[in-house]
DNA sequence: CGCGACGTTGATTTGCCTCAACGATTGTGG
DNA sequence: CCACAATCGTTGAGGCAAATCAACGTCGCG
């Protein structure tokens, strides 16, 4: 379980295993059952959240009721609301359960203290938050330049797994269109094919 | 000149003269006259650029031959293909001057020479990025749940000084919108007052 | 069983794009 | 210094992608 979290940090920096020891003792792991809304708007993020089993996903609401998400965390997935979390005002996004998943959660102050006592985290989240980044910046071009069908192509090579375990209406949100449209274009793509 | 680069540091992490000095011996300065492409599609970043001075911009161009604006940079801004830059694989973006401007060249092995001399720019780049990303975060958001004109007014309330002397087109790219819908929108837009 | 969540489909509307034409401004070479 | 081209912004007509609204079938579940 919690070697899901170091073969995580593997892949960037290496930990010696006095390292792995102190950050354990400021990780708890807790389950929650699908549907728990961990933040919501107007919330303080103290906490951000790594996933070891099932899927969360972090969203908004607009003045209409249409809900936009903006990530889906899987296992191996940091999520939380980023600007709260990060500037310490009150949160703007939901984040929630989507599938019952065990988590562990790191507070805010106790990331700080890790800064100090295993610098090498610095390095690690510094280019966690730079593929995150990347990633969000070919998404706001994706948006501008590409249509809904050229989208949902590409998010279905990105995420093969994601797409077959949960309700398509979620995919068309982070797709950014309505369910309906989505619906009609979905079939359109398989009756080209 | 340099100031502005240590002031900016400054913001977030508290260095030492001599630390300054090590990362001064890094930085090349350089002119530019508008319209120099620094990066364009298929180059590998080697570089990334401070703004003393001018404006740059980072953007793609799609199959039908429009550009899509990813930033614009001004003074105390950091600009490059960031994908190209971390992967140093063949770069997605062009990145050209708009105005006159003077930057702070640094090579991306320059920058991992500097992480181990002055551990503190690690944590420096990273709060940096978390700005960066939280902002981008906002913006696919934004285009997912605003209307053009509300995207517009908060690219007005955000960035007031750059709206009067840009052409116009340019917003509207950045926007994502055509230069023509932008005109329609903006006149609209100021009878409505 | 019956309710609520989900997906589908159709009719209609709308936000934004495309294309084309036209002034105004800029700038650049002769 | 002028002439001409290039760039930019504006406006209008028409078109299309996607949203909206509404109705309906299906499924899983309390």
């Amino acid at each position: 379980m919690k070697n899901l979290l170091f073969q995580n940090i593997a892949k960037h920096v290496q930990l010696t295993s006095q390292e792995e020891a102190i950050i354990e003792q400021y990780c708890t792991q807790e389950s929650y059952k699908a549907k728990t809304v961990l933040i919501k708007p107007g919330d303080e993020a103290h906490f951000t959240y790594f996933v070891l089993k099932g899927i969360l996903r972090s969203y908004t609401v607009d003045d209409n009721g249409n809900a936009h998400i903006l990530s889906f965390a899987v296992p191996g997935w940091w999520v939380t609301d980023m600007y709260s979390f990060l500037t310490q005002k009150k949160a703007i996004m939901y984040i929630d359960v989507m599938e019952d998943c065990d988590v562990f959660i790191l507070h805010k102050s106790d990331i700080e203290i890790l800064y100090e006592k295993v610098p090498k985290l610095e390095r690690f989240f510094r280019i966690l938050t730079e593929n995150n980044l990347i990633a969000n910046q070919q998404r706001v071009l994706d948006k501008m330049a590409l249509t809904a069908e050229e989208r949902y192509e590409k998010f279905s090579k990105k995420y093969p797994d994601i797409i077959n375990c949960l309700p398509q209406k979620y995919i068309a949100s982070y797709i950014g269109v309505t369910p309906e449209f989505f619906s009609k274009m979905k079939s359109k793509f398989l009756r080209k094919k």
